[in-house]
DNA sequence: TTAGGGGTTTCGGTTTGCCTAAATATTTAC
DNA sequence: GTAAATATTTAGGCAAACCGAAACCCCTAA
């Protein structure tokens, strides 16, 4: 039961971040190329967090977590979005700022500064992604999202979230008023161009690239 | 010119530390023992310090800190006790407790966070310990002070600072209404017994040990 | 059904920062 | 002025995380 490590702790969250919107466990490649290291580093890791009870794995499968993974991992996540949402509101940051820093206070932050934070911020549900802020005891809720991507024309609903891997296309969104609650429809899809077409409340039209629909999700 | 690790930061910070009160350079044996590490791993961190042009060394004598060396020691120290204000101004912690929390956050804190949150708190001179925040050009206003336990009798100031080293001693410090900026007067010299006797404000007497005396700083 | 080919693991190596034990330099004490 | 005590450095090791190269497993497609 020794305390886990900043790697460690990189590890577990990414692998849960992997089936957060889809089922699909991940494997040591794709582990490795999100984390963006070798995957011969990832065999190694994924051979002490399976000893150390946080990991399933058999060799050449897949992994999954064990239950206290699944909490080690998500008092990760929550750390890392309390402290998104505090940047951002608190701080003065802007949503497409927050990634990188949260990435590293994630890391340093104690169970006190964290939960001096929540209740500072009125215990948010939601970090500015849209993404669900776990509870102290690991539970999350989290409503049902399609990729805008997937989304067939017609489709009505709110923006649930926005992933924050590419901090370019939040600020254009941001640009475009589109972001965490945003009601809109699909009024086109991709067709001779590749682009998505939505519409505003107001009326008004915007074409969303590939790339930013394969990042928002809405509600069903 | 390569980023300085946690570690080498916590190195310059604590060499420093103990010049910043007086004038005698640290030694590696004294370094050892105020970081807590084998006096063997300060020849090595040393080596690499002096190699990057942080610190002036030579072999068995003491060290001192270069310009570049005294810049960089500067910057760790306005972070730790910028964090250290922050954390009572805005987070709801007391004095005694924040200085474990800031010695982790000290290295994690961008620059970016760093001045939003000097800003915040309204570029504050002093930690709440009563420590001058060294200016983003590692500049530091410091005024004369001597150390409480070497006060003659009849000496009549100011706390300028207390030393955060003691947790303990901050707690039954601040019971007894002692803090930086009050004001106090020796009226008798460690006589048969070994404790030292201040007079408050407001006539009432407190008796301080040793161990107290010798971390509160007054104005000279 | 067997040969690729891609994903995974093993192996040996690197860096950082720490350790203990032993050697060496310096200071102090007689 | 030498001998003991103390301070510092050297030498050899270890653990955490990473790497690239090579071996290995597994699945598929000819
Ligand atoms: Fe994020
Ligand atoms: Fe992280
Ligand atoms: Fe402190
Ligand atoms: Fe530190």
């Amino acid at each position: 039961m020794k305390q886990s490590t900043p790697a460690a702790e990189d590890y577990l969250k990414t692998i849960y971040g992997h089936t957060e919107w889809q089922p699909e466990p991940i494997t040591p490649s794709v582990l490795a190329a999100r984390l963006g290291i070798a995957p011969s580093s990832v065999t190694e890791m994924v051979k002490k967090l399976a000893a150390s009870g946080l990991l399933r794995h058999v060799p050449y499968g897949p992994l999954t977590l064990t239950p206290a993974g699944l909490l080690a991992a998500t008092a990760v996540v929550r750390r890392h979005r309390l402290i998104e949402t505090w940047l951002v509101r608190d701080m003065g940051y802007h949503w497409d700022e927050v990634h990188e820093e949260a990435e590293i206070l994630e890391h340093s932050i104690s169970d006190r500064l964290l939960d001096a934070m929540d209740a500072r911020l009125d215990r948010p549900a939601h970090d500015p992604h849209g993404d669900p802020i776990p509870a102290a005891d690991g539970s999350v809720a989290r409503e049902p999202a399609i990729l805008l991507a997937q989304a067939t024309a017609g489709h009505s609903g709110r923006v649930l979230r926005i992933s924050d891997r590419d901090s370019a296309i939040l600020r254009d969104l941001a640009a475009d008023s589109i972001g965490p609650g945003s009601a809109l429809t699909v009024i086109e899809p991709p067709g001779t161009t590749n682009l998505l077409c939505v519409r505003l409340p107001d009326g008004q039209i915007r074409q969303l690239s590939p790339a930013a629909a394969g990042l928002i999700w809405v509600s069903a």
